[in-house]
RNA sequence: GGGGGUGUAGCUCAGUUGGUUAGAGCGAUCGCCUGUCACGCGAUAGGUCGCGGGUUCGAGUCCCGUCACUCCCGCCA
């Protein structure tokens, strides 16, 4: 028997009525009656209440123990008279009589009392991250996550894959984003690099043969934090698999997905086949390509509307002149709203950096009319043709946004959300899936106006190798995919390219000359000229599958040790700063900012 | 790098138009209480109002600067 305890403190039941027991754990909460104390003891398993009165030698010493102190107590479990039951607790119908009892861990006033579900200053929360993670609602979400990765794990073992590891210290690469940097003592200027994703490792275990890979994965990238997004370090199920297409890959994915989410969560997934939008229709119906599919709202283009002489509505008309596009959100049955609503968004558009939100409402007497602040610029037969294209009917209100290609898109998407959690349509119960597919290969960088890689330089173009018209770029599509859940991001995938002649085209088209491109992915070029098979794969999110699981909005939530926005790790006090010696063995020095 | 929000007791917050000695709940300390499960009751301690400067007879409150945390934009192949 081990000396600590017999049972854990959420397994005791009326069962073990009269059984004498080891308990160990927090003591959670105290309620002192002056002669007759409780102490609630609480482990990873549960809260167990614990009872003691005058009568006993330990009674002083108990009411003055500290909460969060690690105690161990011997006692007899006692069956509870009905009225004391508490339902509540797992153990609620037993409590333990304390016979005597030992501290095991003493502890000092808190920074934060751990029993509460009031949410505190993250700083200190991050500084404490040891008692934060006590607290009940974010333990539960590290067991969970843990879960997760458990069940993910076993099924892709299932569906026949195998785990690899691949090098943390790896090579920097000149494409995505900031790399994080590791002087290489023995190599003295030289730099490792975290990997930003295991990609070329992925691809070269396919060459090697192995067919199915997948690995819980680290990536490093030096961006900066979002919500959603740790500055510093993730984690991706990576996974290739080798002679596939697109929808092989799909097909293992949305089988993963559906088994996970339906294991982990009550919320009902919306279609457990998996709706594929093209890059191009996101766009232009949702302004994104990560558009929450439980919002019922459609973006139209009505940029043409604003070219017709019946409509004089001038502001926009000059800017589509000048060539901005118009886009429009339907809201239905809105014409009893309050003109505060309208306002409200009107406001919050002002507020986003947009020149605001054009609105009214389409109203029928003799003919039918627009009524709003714009409405009068409007004949009956364009508000007709209006109705037409966004299939609008009397009652229904519009809203406008005119902007240019690229900026309009932006704005009407956060709209689309803004206007859908005004009026409540977003369904909190479910879980809308799907695909964007047919990425381009390339696309214009709005400053240099240079062509550059929209998404992964390793990416197949789709069509004939022969039949690719290399002169126009941003037409070239891409097998380039995204998943995409409630409007988060899960992760992108592609059929890679594996072949260097192609490879080195694409590159050459964005700039890289092949000396470049031998150069900087030496081991993937060379490796694909030795016999490599057709490959393509994905890597979803585990961070954020789990806040999607767990129901945050706030990925620190489900991050056991996370880093504040300042990529600081207030617990460990990291960064910091090292000895001159550490430096001198590496060759480096201090520049220091004035 | 830019924009927004927040910063008052150990924790969560209130603090009116600038006006006397800055308050509450939880926690802490002390006392009372034998059936609570957010136990109850009474008392005590606890404050550089983030920091610096300014306006004013007078600043937690107004102005300028600065720092910290956070959300967003940029960035994230």
């Amino acid at each position: 028997m081990n000396k600590f305890r017999t049972h854990n403190c959420g397994e005791l039941n009326k069962k073990d009525n009269n059984k004498k027991v080891f308990l160990s754990g927090w003591i959670n909460k105290k309620r002192d009656h002056g002669n007759l104390l409780f102490i609630d003891l609480r482990d990873n398993y549960g809260i167990t209440q614990c009872v003691i009165d005058k009568s006993s030698n330990f009674f002083k010493e108990l009411e003055k123990i500290q909460l969060e102190s690690v105690i161990k107590i011997d006692g007899l479990v006692v069956e509870r008279t009905k009225e004391t039951i508490n339902n509540e607790l797992k153990t609620g119908e037993i409590e333990v009589k304390i016979i005597s009892f030992k501290i095991l861990g003493e502890c000092r006033e808190l920074p934060m009392p751990i029993f509460s579900d009031q949410e505190y200053a993250e700083d200190i929360r991050l500084k404490y991250r040891f008692l934060d993670l006590r607290r009940k609602k974010i333990h539960e979400n590290i067991i969970l996550r843990s879960k997760v990765i458990a069940f993910i794990r076993s099924e892709m073992l299932k569906y026949g894959f195998l785990e690899f590891q691949t090098p943390i210290l790896t090579s920097s690469s000149p494409e995505g984003a900031r790399d994080f940097l590791v002087p290489s003592r023995l190599n003295p200027g030289k730099f490792y690099a975290l990997p930003q994703a295991p990609q070329q490792f992925k691809q070269l275990i396919m060459v090697a043969g192995f067919d199915k890979y997948f690995q819980i994965a680290p990536c490093f990238r030096d961006e900066d934090a979002r919500a959603d997004r740790s500055p510093g370090e993730f984690y991706q199920l990576d996974l290739e698999m080798s002679f596939v297409e697109q929808e092989d890959v799909f097909e293992v994915v949305e089988k993963l997905m559906v088994n996970l989410f339906k294991k982990f969560s009550n919320k009902k997934i919306k279609s457990e086949k998996f709706q594929k939008i093209s890059y191009e229709e996101a766009m232009t119906k949702y302004g994104t390509d990560k558009p929450d599919l439980r919002n019922p709202l459609i973006i139209y283009d009505l940029t043409n509307i604003f070219t017709r002489d019946d409509v004089k509505f001038d502001i926009f008309k000059k800017l589509v002149k000048s060539g901005s596009k118009v886009r429009a959100i339907i809201t239905k049955n809105t014409k009893d709203k309050a003109r505060s609503f309208f306002d409200t968004i009107d406001k919050w558009a002002k507020e986003e950096g947009a020149s605001g939100l054009a609105y009214f409402t389409f109203e029928k007497d003799n003919k039918i009319s627009a009524k709003g602040p714009i409405g009068k610029f409007f004949s009956e037969d364009s508000l007709k043709e209006i109705m037409k294209i966004t299939e609008a009917e009397i009652g229904d209100s519009i809203f406008l946004a005119c902007g240019k290609d690229g900026e309009v898109e932006k704005i009407t998407s956060l709209a689309r959300d803004k206007i859908a959690n005004q009026l409540n349509l977003i369904n909190e119960n479910e879980f809308a899936f799907c695909w964007i597919v047919d990425y381009p290969m390339f696309e214009k960088d709005l400053i240099s106006k240079k062509i550059k890689f929209s998404h992964n330089p390793f990416s197949m173009p789709q069509g004939d190798y022969n039949k690719i018209d290399f002169n126009k770029p941003l037409n070239i599509k891409a097998y380039q995919y995204d998943i995409v859940c409630n409007g988060v991001e899960l992760s992108s995938g592609a059929i890679r390219n594996h072949i260097p002649e192609l490879m080195y085209k694409l590159f050459s088209i964005a700039g890289y000359e092949k000396k470049h491109v031998d150069q900087k992915f030496s081991g993937m070029i060379n490796a694909l000229s030795y016999g490599a098979p057709p490959h393509g794969g994905i890597a979803p999110g585990i961070d954020r599958i789990v806040m999607l699981l767990a129901n945050e909005k706030n990925i620190r939530e489900v991050t056991m040790f996370p880093m504040n926005q300042n990529a600081q790790d207030l617990m460990m006090e990291a960064p910091s700063e090292v000895d001159l010696e550490q430096l001198k063995e590496l060759n480096l020095s201090i520049v220091k900012k004035k």
